[in-house]
DNA sequence: TTGAAAGCGCTAACAG
DNA sequence: CTGTTAGCGCTTTCAA
């Protein structure tokens, strides 16, 4: 593997000046230039990271931490973590994948401290966070992907779910529903302070009453038994409901079919609104679930630009930036029909 | 950051001594050991990552070749690099995600060049691959998910499709079909020689052949809509058929929704098996799909096992391993009906 | 059982 | 505009 010192004395140049020209550092003679990037690529030379890495204490690579959940990983994070790499190589970084389980600030402590990486992107950030007040102590440059509740002047960059639940109430409402229940992720994740449970069931409150309708809420786990479940409880209990918003994306296939199965029909009986779900994923169940798609690409890509652009030191802004969801019609939302499920 | 020069002061002994215990490379009094690791944990010491990379030539990352494909990442993705990433933090690597387009052969041999990485995950490969290639030229240690058509001593850990479509074939056979058609991925991939297109493409030919049944195939775009339409195409062609094999993710749920739109029963009128799609997502249709799930996660830490067993120098038999995918039974198959749907 | 010292390949003063 | 040189923090001979 060239070296490049090998690169100098091709060139007939000092190493330094090898250095500058590959980094312009400095100002170099266009003719030695040349002369260099001619032995460069003759010799196949490609500088070597780690050694650049431990000379400039800046390695050029980013973490993603990158959550070891229980309920598993879904394409959302996939997209997500394509479009960070993807981001990261285009700017001339490597992304470093760590998997860390929730809660282990140790482990995070270890890995941050190898100078490994210049900074990291952090996923699943919960409300309250320990990992992100021990990444502010030791000072390690950090984008968040979601956001804390104290958050005061840390980059970040999240879903905005006030303004999409407010859009998704304002969907069914427009449509006639009037009596709207919101099907959100389980108690624990609300208890533990999910940002996404949190605030979308916040936001579902406000925005139902400022609709003037009827709005409930249901906590519900993760899983397609748990979603047909939550079915027969709500028809049990609130009778006139026509209208439901999902932010669950596995429980959404057991509302559909519980609803299927009591012989209602979606959409001319009840409308069913997903939220935050990914397209591979609306576009699987019967009928076609109308969704509000998470900009989840856009995330990974703002998640390291904004990480990079502070490690590079350049003069920007503080970012702190909400995407709102997409919304994709499919054919799981209609007009409200009479309650009962009493046809149209 | 506590340097190694820091610990070998404040316990009295030469820099070599910390790096020998800290390696285990030469033995090391009790004693000094013991004052060593004292120093160590009182100063918070971590190894710093490059510089022990740098003097070794070993940096103990692994790089994961993740496709930039166009059809998009599934969840069986999503598992496999969540496990790879797992895999190697538990065995003391990093795992670094390099996103490069498929044919992209420059991109790659440039990072490989960077001596970042002590050797590479590659995914998605084909049975003529170019990287593969530049691999073995360059001797970059590495081990495939998937497999060359060549593949002779190279380590590689894959999907048994010859096996699991011969499962999936006799599956249906027991049920009593005998008219059964294979929904493969797109023309394209078979013709760009994707590995599972065209082994599957081949098993299936030769166990329907075996079980003395009617067989026939399909390519499909992967997607509802080109699933839909290739339902059309099937009743059309062959209006005997009671059983479909579908390895297409994303076609499975337009074949269902075609075959429910025609007033068609699935499984009392039709069986629908699909091969190789993901738990999460199979369990999102109506009716919810019997399924030969791949062993994304075993793949994941197999491939990253292998290629860190490698680097460690152990006398490791090659590892060519082949995984069925295993059947998960739901609600989308069951015994034949007469033809055309005429129910039972 | 331990130390001293020569690098690993590069960057960034400092000096011309 | 270019060269010399001292590290970056560690591993690993060589010598005791």
């Amino acid at each position: 593997m060239a070296s490049m010192a090998d690169v100098a004395r091709r060139a007939n140049v000092a190493v330094s000046t090898v250095s500058y020209a590959l980094n312009g550092t400095r100002p170099v003679a266009k003719a030695t230039a040349e002369r260099i990037r001619k032995a460069m690529d003759e010799l196949g030379y490609r500088p070597n990271a780690l050694a650049r890495g431990l000379a400039s204490k800046r390695s050029r690579n980013v973490a993603l931490i990158f959550p070891m959940l229980e309920r598993g990983l879904g394409l959302t994070e996939m997209e997500f973590v394509s479009a960070a790499a993807e981001t990261a190589g285009d700017l001339g970084y490597h992304l470093v994948l760590w998997s860390t389980p929730l809660g282990d600030t140790d482990l995070l402590t270890k890995l941050t401290r190898q100078g490994l990486v210049d900074g990291v992107v952090i996923m699943e950030v919960h409300l309250e966070d320990a990992r992100i007040e021990m990444l502010r102590r030791n000072g390690v440059p950090f984008c968040m992907i979601g956001r804390t509740g104290d958050n005061r002047d840390d980059p970040f960059a999240d879903i905005d779910f006030e303004s999409t639940v407010r859009d998704a109430v304002a969907h069914l409402a427009g449509l006639g529903h009037r009596s709207v229940g919101f099907v959100n992720h389980s108690q624990r994740s609300f208890d533990t302070g999910y940002g996404p449970s949190v605030r979308a069931a916040r936001a579902f409150e406000e925005a139902a009453a400022a609709a003037g309708l009827h709005g409930f809420s249901r906590f519900c786990d993760d899983s397609p038994a748990a979603g047909r479940e939550i079915w027969r409880d709500i028809t049990a209990a609130e009778p006139g409901v026509t209208g439901l918003i999902v932010m669950n994306e596995r429980a959404s296939a057991g509302v559909l079919a519980a609803i299927l199965q009591q012989g209602g029909r979606v959409p001319e009986d009840y409308s069913v609104l997903s939220v935050a779900s990914s397209a591979r994923v609306s576009e699987m169940t019967y009928p076609p679930l109308t969704t509000y798609h998470p900009p989840a690409a856009e995330l990974g890509r703002l998640g390291v630009q904004v990480l990079i652009d502070r490690l590079e030191g350049r003069e920007v802004p503080l970012v702190q930036q909400l995407i709102p969801c997409r919304l994709v019609l499919r054919d799981s939302t209609g007009p409200a029909a009479r309650p009962h499920g009493a046809g149209s």
